[in-house]
RNA sequence: GUCCCCAUCGUCUAGAGGCCUAGGACACCAGGUUUUCAUCCUGGUAACACCGGUUCGAAUCCGGUUGGGGACGCCA
């Protein structure tokens, strides 16, 4: 029998980190097995799942390169089967129509647990057992003919042949019912393993409250599908050594569901924009350079007629500066337009300071003299001129970064120049001190 | 309230009786490099929740306490 897992959210708006998290254990523990990995969308509550929610997960999907395999299950159209199944436990006896509660809505059927002890081996959390008298009985198919989740869910698994079921952890009570439905059903019963929850500093469910819940945030804000991938994978687990930056096939060749955490894990978004760091790193130059692009162009800094050229040389000035792509704006601005923003603390004490026009203007005719523009000779130049009045260069150095580029810190400031070039360069030293 | 689960630095974790004077990473602090910020390098602060057993020996096994979380729908 092929291992096989699925990954089955119900669309319902957005793709939580935490549904992530599993559909990434359940992908991670399939590949490692060499099993199938299928999605199953758990659609039945029309209200709420709508073609949009759909294309969030399918989004989501491949934009962390959860493949799948085999076609998409809608469950929305399993109904039948759901209804046959409780029809043949009626059949069989273990379920039984009521109007539980007396609420005059009608007759529900509801499955009838054995009333003997129960107990599973969880992958994640080892033997869990729970008594008769805590296991009562629970709707199937409600009065209103509709079938409920339990036996939607078991039903379906049965259907894909579904071997490990690898879910969150809310669903470790559900699965005394699930593991009775299966055996009155009179199918093997899969292995289960529970994950944990990802919290907040408090210990709650992580929610939108605590910033980036959604994949769709991570992706919005620019952040590296791979640095969520593995950072994601080591919350909870751990190849059992130190290794954390981790390429997708060394997760997927040390993975396995014995290392998987027993206790929640708090999501560190420290941790994670490191690890985003880390990635983009490592990106190759061409794909860097395309994601910088598409970030100057978000930001409205991009020009029409920019010469590919000044773009390189500014990309590759910025490469081991920019930490996360939100910062590229204020990074790297100023290369691009005359308008960029002035840092008021920089201005106050570079800018502002005794002397600071006039150095700045000794600096403007010796750069407008040069020979050549390049970073040897702007440096030679400012470094003479700081010699020849007795001064320390910082005095001519700070200023000048922020007549230039309107920011305290920067790339290598005479590299930085040599790409900006001498004409930018003069005229933004020539403008007057902005307010 | 009932039932279930969990418990190592602030955070993610290593640790499956002696290798632990508890290791790594993020964060933090200090120093170095740098024209600046960042990077980078070096060093540092920082944890086995508590109590009792078992054992020659316990972070590791057992029990209890405390604390935290989850589940208790004709939601999924």
């Amino acid at each position: 029998m092929t291992l096989r897992t699925r990954f089955a959210p119900s669309p319902t708006g957005q793709v939580h980190i935490g549904n992530l998290r599993a559909a990434i254990f359940n992908w991670l523990f399939t590949r490692h097995e060499g099993g199938e990995f299928l999605l199953r969308i758990e659609d039945t509550d029309r209200e709420r799942s709508t073609p949009e929610a759909v294309q969030a997960v399918l989004n989501a999907m491949e934009w962390l390169g959860l493949t799948t395999d085999g076609e998409i299950l809608y469950q929305s159209t399993r109904r039948e089967a759901h209804l046959a199944a409780a029809d043949k436990l009626l059949q069989s006896g273990h379920a039984y129509k009521l109007d539980k509660g007396g609420t005059g809505k009608g007759e529900a059927v509801l499955f009838k647990m054995p009333g003997t002890d129960m107990a599973f081996r969880d992958l994640i959390k080892g033997d869990l057992h729970k008594a008769a008298t805590d296991l009562q009985d629970f709707v199937i198919v409600r009065s209103d003919g509709n079938p409920v989740f339990h036996l939607a869910n078991v039903v379906d698994d049965i259907h894909m042949g579904i071997t490990h079921v690898i879910r969150g952890d809310d669903h470790v009570e559900n699965t005394y019912r699930h593991v009775a439905l299966y055996r009155a059903l009179g199918a093997p019963v899969p292995q289960f393993a529970h994950l944990p929850m990802i919290v907040n500093a408090q210990g709650k469910p992580y929610s939108k409250r605590d910033g980036a819940a959604y994949v769709g945030d991570f992706r919005e804000k620019g952040y590296e599908a791979d640095a969520l991938f593995n950072y994601l994978a080591l919350l909870g687990w751990n190849p059992g050594d130190d290794r954390e930056v981790m390429p997708r096939d060394e997760l997927v060749a040390a993975f396995s569901l014995d290392r998987v955490q027993a206790k929640a894990a708090q999501f560190d978004f420290r941790k994670f924009e490191w690890m985003n760091a880390e990635y983009l790193k490592r990106l190759p130059a061409d794909v860097y350079r395309q994601r910088f692009r598409r970030e100057l162009s978000a930001a409205g800094l991009l020009p029409d007629d920019v010469a590919e050229s000044y773009l390189d040389a500014v990309c590759a000035l910025l490469r081991e500066r920019i930490k996360s792509w939100p910062e590229t704006a204020l990074q790297a601005g100023y290369f691009f337009t005359e308008q960029y923003p002035f840092d008021p603390d920089a201005v106050r004490k570079r800018l502002k300071k005794e002397g600071a026009t006039e150095l700045l203007a000794a600096l403007r005719d010796a750069y407008s003299a040069l020979p050549s523009f390049d970073a040897a000779s702007t440096e030679a130049a400012l470094r003479g001129i700081a010699e020849a009045r007795g001064i320390n260069a910082s005095e001519l150095i700070h200023p000048l970064r922020v007549s230039v580029t309107g920011q305290p810190g920067g790339p290598s400031l005479f590299h930085l120049l040599e790409v900006l070039g001498r004409d930018r360069t003069l005229a933004r030293l020539a403008r007057p001190i902005p307010a």
